[in-house]
DNA sequence: AATCCCACCAACCGCCACCTC
DNA sequence: CGAGGTGGCGGTTGGTGGGAT
């Protein structure tokens, strides 16, 4: 049987939905006792009807013990807009510098709470995160074909064989331009190489000057000085605003 | 009191990378 | 080298609760 047909199979059979409590502590003691071996096949021996995805996730999310739950403290908003600032959308990166907290537990907190304000407008922008900074994780030197989308007029296909210029995203441009828009704040915004938008969907706003020229922009990561916390609190006050 | 709206979050789904055979 | 299995990741969805009308 071919290996998706397997899968909506079992999925089928399987419970989907809301862990019950019984459910977690069949998992929990399950686990406790064995370890985690297998996680495709240990629903069954556990006294499951889940499949292994959904046991995996209830207890990376919810049931491990080191999980640290209730609201995100300043300090931890702060590594969480510093370290998205740095990585772009690597929930599982983020999760890495917040000690007991999850990439999903990240990834919704940033998506109620600072997804507006950071300008993040569509999914297909934050893919183009992604793949961009994979490819600089595994070349330094090299991007090529950055701006996969041929097919809006407004996105490019630039082939840059071993520049120093960094690629970023319209909404990680819109997020220097609001951090470059607050002079309170930002006291050293040196300027290096210049960036290349992945996607500008409003290019005709490009002016000649540079003062809201898109296309020139601040090397990524780019050394804004900004505190992640200072960050933070001007959204704050535009919350209660 | 009923309904609507919205924020929140747990869970699912699809995709991808890696590993093994 | 390719296929299949597994784990991990990120986007999306749907249920729920609370506030507003």
């Amino acid at each position: 049987m071919p290996r998706v047909q397997l899968q909506q199979q079992q999925s089928t059979n399987m419970k989907k939905g809301a862990w019950s409590p019984d459910e977690d502590q069949k998992l929990k003691s399950y686990i406790m006792k064995f370890g985690i071996w297998n996680w495709s096949h240990m629903p069954k021996f556990a006294g499951l009807s889940r499949t292994g995805k959904s046991c995996r996730l209830r207890w990376m999310n919810y049931l491990r013990p080191d999980i640290k739950r209730g609201p995100f403290t300043m300090e931890e908003v702060e590594i969480v807009i510093k370290t998205y600032q740095e990585l772009g959308n690597r929930w599982s990166a983020i999760a890495g510098r917040l000690p007991g907290r999850t990439d999903n537990e990240i990834k919704n907190f940033f998506h109620t709470h600072l997804k507006k304000q950071l300008g993040v407008k569509n999914v297909a922008s934050m893919k183009r995160t992604k793949r961009i900074l994979v490819k600089k994780d595994k070349d330094q030197n090299e991007m090529t074909n950055i701006c996969a989308d041929k097919s809006s007029p407004n996105v490019c296909n630039y082939s840059l064989e071993k520049s120093n210029t960094t690629i970023i995203t319209w909404e990680e441009n819109e997020m220097t331009d609001i951090v470059s828009s607050s002079n309170t704040v930002v006291d050293d915004m040196e300027i290096r190489q210049p960036v290349i938008l992945g996607s500008n969907p409003e290019i005709e706003k490009i002016s000649t000057n540079n003062v809201d020229c898109h296309l020139c922009q601040f090397e990524y990561p780019h050394p804004c000085t900004l505190s992640g916390l200072d960050f933070f609190l001007q959204f704050d006050v535009l919350w209660d605003a």
